[in-house]
DNA sequence: ATCATAGTCGTCTGCCTGACGATAAACACT
DNA sequence: AGTGTTTATCGTCAGGCAGACGACTATGAT
């Protein structure tokens, strides 16, 4: 087939993110509101236009920055400091998914630890973290007795595919870390699994099973009483990405 | 941001296959011969444009019909039939990929049984099954000591997502029965895993662990000796996708 | 002082896997 | 017909890991 300039349809490319992170011991996602129609004043996923000099990973960082401020974390950087976990998701393209004209969006996952304030075009009354089960029950009312319309665009499908893809993840990677500060304890980090997988983990299994993954975590020296009770280590993520063997979700 | 046609880039979307198959006791993939530049006559991942009204599953679906003439597996009919498996991979959009004008490819894996003999455009010397190996190897000799040319674009990079995808995939998801023909022995599966992993299974562990698994496999109740020695059942492939626990690759 | 909370160390049991012996049923020879 | 080769299939045993759960520790709150 010749590569004929004409003999190809013009196409918009466009990034998305499922930004996730654990609050309040809930799973929640960065929704924003729509200005302009179409779904106009519906929720939908961040996101914008891959510009013309644009690799598709750097716009997805670009619109992760403008929309949270977080800074993506350069895998060839050692020290991931604040940076947040960002990989690509799928890539949507179905002819109607944009009533207006042919957009095949690339989403991204980005996993984040608490610690920001949405902030859209630095208007927070139009970004918000939503638990996921909110954002992706259709019809229901939210906490703030708003009703839940269902998210704009196919955006309901790609949050879906982005949640299952990060609790499917943190079983046999490290990545539940890049929910976590810094710093944090063992406690924390089994918080971090219960609210992505919605179970309760048995304490002292967890405790067992990470300390005694090789290069899952390294301890740092200091302890903490933040979560009360009786002080806790603290501890780095580790080099190790891959865990093996996995951590096991519970059946129900 | 508004939708000014205007205000975005116009793209060009592509569809780039990784077909797998398993021959001769070696993990192979489809390659076509480039016709134009760039890379003429370089080997390449069969591919095509997007058109306008359709999906992208569609257009993957409707390359691999046209470069292998199978038809895609389509989920919601419960007879597999002759169908392969076929799977969205990954998005790949560097601005320099391609050097005429900005691509942005969306990958997808398609895993087949051996049967097909490749065919583009009905010349069968522009198409060939080549071990991954020695499509991934840089500068070596292939088999017919043909000096192996990396493939075009960046393909090498996506045969190699491709091919990982495959090797992780079939470790915890009956997949590896899409390599299969519709009815196959134990040991054919086993030797399936080990032309994916490249690494030698305990046929007695392997046989306890697929047996045992509770949906993997269903016993036709028919027989054959087409690998020799002893008659060996046949089985299909089970209503299981998902293996728990998982089939274990060995370390080395 | 007592309680509540959270963290940490152990124990026990059952399941799964890897290693490997043994038997079974075909075919190819001699 | 017997022997060897090949592949399939069943069984046994030891080690590792996970789930269930008891026990103890160290802090803050009342």
């Amino acid at each position: 087939m010749p590569y004929d300039p004409s003999a190809f349809p013009p196409f918009a490319v466009t990034v998305d993110l499922v930004v996730l992170t654990v609050r309040r011991h809930a799973l929640c996602a960065l929704a924003v509101r729509r200005g302009e129609p179409p779904f106009q004043g519906r929720w939908a996923l961040p996101g914008g236009f891959v510009r013309a000099d644009e690799d598709l990973s750097q716009a997805a960082a670009r619109e992760l920055a403008e929309e949270t401020g977080l800074r993506a974390h350069d895998p060839s950087v050692p020290a991931q400091d604040n940076g947040a976990h960002l990989e690509q998701l799928a890539t949507y393209g179905d002819p109607k998914r944009d009533p207006r004209m042919r957009v095949v969006s690339v989403a991204h996952l980005a996993l984040a630890p608490d610690l920001p304030a949405p902030r859209a075009g630095g208007d927070a009354s139009n970004a918000r973290w939503a638990p996921v089960e909110e954002l992706l029950e259709q019809g229901g009312y939210g906490r703030d007795g708003e009703l839940a319309a269902p998210l704009a665009f196919d955006h309901a499908q790609i949050l879906a595919d982005g949640v299952e893809r990060a609790r499917s993840k943190i079983e046999y990677s490290s990545l539940a870390t890049a929910f976590c500060p810094p710093e944090f304890t063992v406690g924390e980090l089994r918080r971090v699994y219960e609210a992505v997988w919605a179970v309760a983990l048995d304490p002292r299994n967890f405790h067992r099973k990470v300390t005694g993954t090789p290069g899952f975590l390294v301890p740092t020296g200091g302890t903490t009483t933040r979560q009360g009770g009786r002080p806790a280590q603290l501890f780095r993520a580790g080099g190790a990405t891959l865990l093996n063997p996995p951590m096991l979700r519970p059946e129900v």
